[in-house]
DNA sequence: CTGTTAGCGCGTTCAC
DNA sequence: GTGAACGCGCTAACAG
């Protein structure tokens, strides 16, 4: 690959003047600008960002650390991320967290040496990850939905109790009074949340919920298909479910259908997240919006801000989710 | 940050001996190891992969290029990508192709300024990809599914067309006889290859397919939707239809389902790519399964052979796909 | 066993 | 309007 050397060599200049015709850092005659414009575009020369970054201390990218990637609603929070990202001028080296504390600290590890200028984190919440960062390098750092105890980092929420509020609340009003909750692992904070506003809305309607209405599972479709299945077996099942991941009620959903149980008729049913897939369930799934492309864009913003102007105060902003009405969920027949 | 010097200067040794503790790469006593490390730790220091790059040219970072990241089946090839590439010591750094020709020319020369080692390329294939690569800077690269014209990589097929055959047998085996064809655009190869395997199924069982039973849409859930709602406003609509995509299936099953169509009693469906969703639809959907993880191993395997090893030939691999028999497909009443 | 030194490709001061 | 030279942080060849 071509350096600037050579091009400087083969256009009769010296170095710097190639390089301030590059950058347009200073006047050139239109002459000497021409032809070292045209020896750049003959010789295919490209400037090295590896280069500019050991000069500069600039890497113009930032890392990404995800749960895992593959789960549509972080995939779809990826795509905002590297979209904003891009248009600032950055680039994104995705990392998937799955996997452990192990494969997570050689992460961490990695993306310091290559001296990212900053990171986007989205923390799964699971305590494996408590004590990782606490001792993190002076990047700056955001983070997305959790707030990790200990670390200085800019912080942007989605509202999850609200979230979980509205859902129940929305129940309420079709006048289910028999709600169950089907949630992910009880140790992940997203999961506390959600089921924590739903309890406030059903204890603020004066509604009480037994234990075994609430049902912990893994956070797959397979587990919302275990989670439903176990729940309508019951002889008394209830009128509603509210879901803390679209994932699982995509499962629930796939469950109640093969146990011939119809929704909304028989179930009203409320997911979270507002994947993709969810306005095309069946029937389609009425659920709970995160802003993702505005926690996306504001993180990168905020993010970007913080790298170029250093210390500014940390500032921690919360988001409105909104309820997506779709086909789940009916009035109590 | 601190840097190699410091701790040299910290510890009383040379710099190139700080070097050499930290990459093994000489003997050094046991005395000034411990010394040097400790030092290390203490002034929390951190190699620069930047300055490391500089000098060896190379950067252990690999672009990956896709349409859209946010789509359930790229997100799932990408995670195996990172999964894979993370286990050689390589990270990736994500690229949206989505957003036309022009975003695509801009992330290639960044691609290029940044130095990756190596790309990974899964083209849409639409026509405004065509002219891009072909004057490719000397990078490695890997093509997954498809191949662009005039562009020398690697390339790494799923046999698309035999999974379009592969389908079509199957619903020509349970009896059905008026199968339809729901596809994405026209335009791209995927659609192409996966339609031609289908017609090839039909015609060697001495099946014809009136043009009307072909419908184009777009490559998405909602284009699903409306393929399906025209085909089964039909009078007499087909009992089987094969769809080129998981995404356009779970809107036709959707749209079905509204429609108040019984999968698979009146009318059976086949998708492709096996997306994590297709498992738990309703009903569950039998599809076309590409080999995703040892496509995306496969690639990295390829792509970081020849990055270390240079000029090996060319190398195309095909490997095949899989049919998914699930609950959507039922012999024909 | 350890130190000195010359680049890697570029941006930037300083001098002309 | 242009060029020479230094240094960013690190590796490797060469001395000792």
């Amino acid at each position: 690959m071509a350096t600037m050397k050579q091009v400087a060599e083969r256009a009769g200049v010296s170095i710097s003047t190639v390089s301030h015709v590059i950058n347009n850092t200073r006047v050139v005659s239109d002459d000497v600008r021409r032809r070292v414009l045209g020896i750049i575009d003959e010789m295919r020369y490209i400037p090295s960002a590896v280069a500019r970054s050991l000069k500069n201390d600039k890497t113009h990218t930032i890392g990404v650390l995800v749960p895992n990637s593959s789960n549509p609603y972080f995939a779809e929070l990826i795509r905002w991320i590297e979209d904003a990202a891009f248009e600032l001028g950055y680039n994104i080296i995705l990392c998937n967290a799955h996997g452990g504390a192990q494969k997570q600290t050689a992460y961490l590890r990695l993306l310091m040496e290559k001296r990212i200028d900053g990171l986007v984190l989205v923390a799964s919440g699971a305590d494996d990850e408590q004590d990782l960062l606490v001792r993190h390098e002076a990047v700056p750092i955001v983070q997305l939905e959790r707030a990790l105890p200990g670390l200085d980092a800019d912080l942007i929420l989605a509202g999850q109790e609200e979230g979980g509020h509205a859902a129940a609340r929305h129940l309420i009003e079709l006048g289910h009074r028999d709600i169950a909750c089907v949630a992910g692992p009880a140790d992940l904070p997203r999961t506390r949340e959600r089921v924590g506003g739903f309890l406030r809305a059903m204890t603020e309607a004066g509604l009480t919920v037994p234990p075994v209405r609430i049902v912990h599972e893994e956070f797959t479709s397979a587990g919302g298909h275990a989670a439903f299945t176990r729940l309508l077996a019951d002889p008394h099942p209830p009128t509603a479910v509210f879901v803390t991941s679209d994932l699982m009620a995509l499962g629930g959903l796939c469950a109640a259908g093969v146990a011939g149980v119809r929704v909304p008729a028989q179930l009203s049913v409320v997911g979270y997240d507002d994947i993709a897939g969810a306005g095309y369930a069946l029937p389609p799934l009425t659920t709970v919006a995160p802003p993702k492309r505005a926690m996306a864009s504001l993180a990168i913003a905020r993010l970007i801000e913080r790298i170029r102007s250093g210390c500014v105060p940390l500032r921690s902003m919360a988001l409105p989710s909104t309820l997506v009405v779709r086909a789940s969920t009916a009035p109590l027949q």
